[in-house]
DNA sequence: AATTTTGTTGATCGAATGATCTATAAACAA
DNA sequence: TTGTTTATAGATCATTCGATCAACAAAATT
């Protein structure tokens, strides 16, 4: 396979990284100082954390963060007691409050044909996803070896994933019962979508939809279940 | 869904990482200064280096390196003029002569069922990319906006993925062809393993084959193509 | 054995980075 | 207006990190 014939391999440096395109935005309009109620400059710190961590990664530096806040560094600290305790901050503001709390009992309403389900849960849930912020930060934190991850999956291991194996087999026709892993190669099609898209910047469908439907359409069928 | 119940909320901030558990390995019985060969040095520096780099995170120390490699730091700037010149033969290292250069013509090769073709390729393919240092640095330097990734996928679009379409339509007995997105789905859903085992440090197969086996098969007979 | 070569070390430099401290000025109360 | 509070800025500290350089010692050469 031409992969060998490294045409990919990088050739010259200057090409491959860290330079990161200097991340710092145009600063905001420096009227001199300007003095907010603290919940509103926190809420400004924290949004504009997200994007910057998710940006550059979670050890991008606290001066280039605050050039692109428009504020000075040391305000940073006055908000948040060290860079580990603002990076929290950043993570329950991607993670929390972001996906309904009941799609396990959706996923589980045998009034709805199961494609419908599977359907709604992945319009919706790959609509979180295939956010920059979301996707990036993810990976970054994963990378980094945060225990967040593992308990994140661990709840779509047994809270999403593992009841559609009894929803397959009760809506199939056959007797074949998918295993976790299919059940794990479904999803993780789909998040690849978006791990093209905001990991390797590749170009993507604008609407990711039709290729969610018919990746759950192979899979459903594969396990003869009615697409309706 | 209750993956907003914040279970997988970080409460403490100490498991969430920074604390990169000391990646520096045990020194190497330091009997003293031991002077090798450029080759076989620069070679020991090299594979530490993947492996150092693999696990921190391309931006690693230096210190924490030559530690981890039994040498001083000063050592390593006189086999590698600056730390971007190592990380570029961490690249090569990793990416180069790893996989055969000839797949495209064996993906291609119609003596052979599409079936035995693709689980030829992807069990080959999984053994390169399934294996810790590959997987992290391929996503650490992704992240990093490195030029290399995008072009290892365009490769991977080029000269495996997009002939496979006519492949397929060729040994499909009905008239549906899949389109670029669903082979990326097949793809992807097999790459989401090492992701799993490797990024995540999720459980996974030891031996990945058999679902790689059956995500081949679901994709295939949705294109009726025999699986002999 | 004496001499040269060069692989390796230890000390150190300068820039970058997380964090701190004091001075300042914008809001608010009297 | 005057005085108080506190959000913000600017200067600075202590480390860390990439990189350099002179000194040293293990091979290689004579």
């Amino acid at each position: 396979m031409t992969l060998q014939e490294n045409s990919f391999v990088p050739t010259n440096r200057s090409m491959i990284m860290h330079e990161k395109s200097d991340p710092v935005a145009p600063p905001q309009a420096k009227t001199s100082r300007q003095r907010l109620h603290p919940d509103e400059r926190r809420q400004l710190i924290v949004d504009g954390s997200v994007a910057f961590f998710a940006e550059v990664g979670l050890d991008g530096n606290t001066r280039d963060l605050a050039k692109r806040l428009g504020i000075t560094q040391s305000l940073l600290f006055k908000y948040f007691a060290t860079k580990d305790v603002l990076i929290e901050a950043v993570y329950e503001q991607v993670y929390l409050n972001r996906l309904s709390p009941d799609w396990p009992q959706r996923l589980a309403d045998r009034d709805v044909p199961l494609r419908s389900r599977l359907l709604a849960f992945y319009a919706d849930y790959s609509k979180l996803i295939f956010e920059y912020e979301w996707m990036r930060i993810f990976m970054f934190s994963g990378l980094a070896g945060a225990e967040l991850n593992r308990r994140y999956l661990d709840h779509m291991h047994k809270m999403i994933l593992h009841p559609l194996i009894d929803e397959i087999r009760t809506s199939s026709s056959s007797s074949i019962t998918p295993s976790m892993e299919d059940l794990w190669n479904l999803h993780g099609g789909i998040v690849y979508i978006g791990i093209r898209q905001h990991i390797y910047l590749m170009p993507c469908p604008a609407d990711p939809y039709l290729a969610i439907e018919q990746a759950i359409d192979r899979f459903l069928s594969a396990f003869d279940v009615d697409l309706e």
